[in-house]
DNA sequence: GGACGGATTGAACGCTCATTCAAGAACGAG
DNA sequence: CTCGTTCTTGAATGAGCGTTCAATCCGTCC
């Protein structure tokens, strides 16, 4: 055993983790098999050893985004935020910070996928909505955890699809116009919508039976 | 004068509206030069008689959107709306209209641009930019017009800002689950939010000094 | 009618790209 | 060592792209 990864699984993992980094900065169309292999330092045939063509590349990156969401997004996120209603406002500057650590070049790397590839063929698509689907339902969940804090007619599914929605909308317009702000006072404005939904909790608890 | 079109400037107009649809349609970089001269019927001579290069195109593409939005999106979606709410609810309308009639793969032409050229030269980026601004600022309008209905201390450059995020999103979703239901969710969520602040305004009219 | 310049024609060019493939290296099993 | 399989090499292929340009057309004004 030891490290026992077959070569192929290697050279496998090699280029996704290569093609990850390229399509989320250059898109996908313009990235080249070129760029992959120079930045992997392998050959033409290994790749068309381990992959059909350069589509079955992007389905590998969109199981690697799929599969690691947990691990590689929310886990990180949340080191040491437990307040689920926190823990959705954790994520977002997550993704601030990544804007600013690239200069507001960042985009959501799902989202610009799912913007360029109009025509995807529907093994595509269906990866590009499970992981809006699992993001939103990571949101969700939070919503579920915050429990009688939020309104009891709340539906939890559309908050979480509009959390999303507000981060991919933030982002789209902070990279346009170079300027996180857009994306902050985006995030304000959720901010106002989630006191405004406690409040209204707050002021009437759980609605009992004959209210 | 009669028809006092030079013949250069008829052919301009009639490939910056066959640009306008195959980059809304397909994105830039999947829009050849050969895909607008078929369109046109046109040959590549008349085309780069009239622009230095493709990147020109997109530039008149975004211009035209840019002087155009009062009368082709603005006017025609608020049509027969007074209640300055309600047209930012009916300029939503017709983002949904857009998104049905085209089997949810409407995407937002500027949007779906912004999205796609990542490293777009300057004169591009601040075309994008202005065209957001320019959506954002007649949504900005319409909160203005609203007067005291909303709170005093509400930013209603930032809450115009935030009706496109949520327009962006909802549209970016819709088209990747092919399903409607995701803007319409985003719509709903919005106007929650909307009632809240309505709400909020006349629960406590105007703060005035020593409240 | 003649001449001039704006406008058009369409073949050709050079480049990039995804993909192919014959040849050979590496490696494990017997 | 030897066979067989897996994996790698890297040049070649062919399609598609944006762009160029010499030749030609055509409307206008003298």
């Amino acid at each position: 055993m030891g490290k026992g990864v077959s070569p192929a699984a290697d050279t496998r993992g090699r280029i996704v983790m290569a093609a990850m980094e390229l399509f989320w900065a250059k898109g996908f169309n313009s990235t080249s098999i070129a760029d992959i292999l120079s930045r992997t330092q392998l050959n033409a045939g290994s790749l068309y050893h381990v992959f059909p063509g350069k589509q079955d590349v992007l389905i590998a990156v969109l199981e690697a985004y799929r599969d690691g969401i947990e691990e590689n997004l929310l886990k990180p996120a949340w080191e040491g935020v437990d307040d689920p209603i926190e823990r959705i406002f954790a994520l977002l500057a997550r993704y601030r910070w990544m804007i600013l650590e690239t200069d507001c070049t960042y985009g959501c790397p799902i989202g610009s996928l799912a913007l360029e590839l109009h025509e995807a063929d529907p093994v595509v698509r269906d990866l590009l909505a499970v992981n809006f689907a699992n993001w939103a339902g990571a949101i969700e969940q939070c919503l579920a955890a915050a429990g009688d804090r939020l309104p009891a007619d709340t539906d939890r599914r559309a908050l979480g699809e509009f959390v999303l929605t507000v981060m991919e909308g933030g982002v789209m317009q902070a990279r346009t116009h170079r300027d996180v702000g857009y994306f902050d006072r985006g995030v304000d404005a959720l901010r106002t919508h989630f006191d405004m939904l406690l409040a209204r909790a707050a002021r009437r608890p759980e609605p009992v039976q004959g209210d």
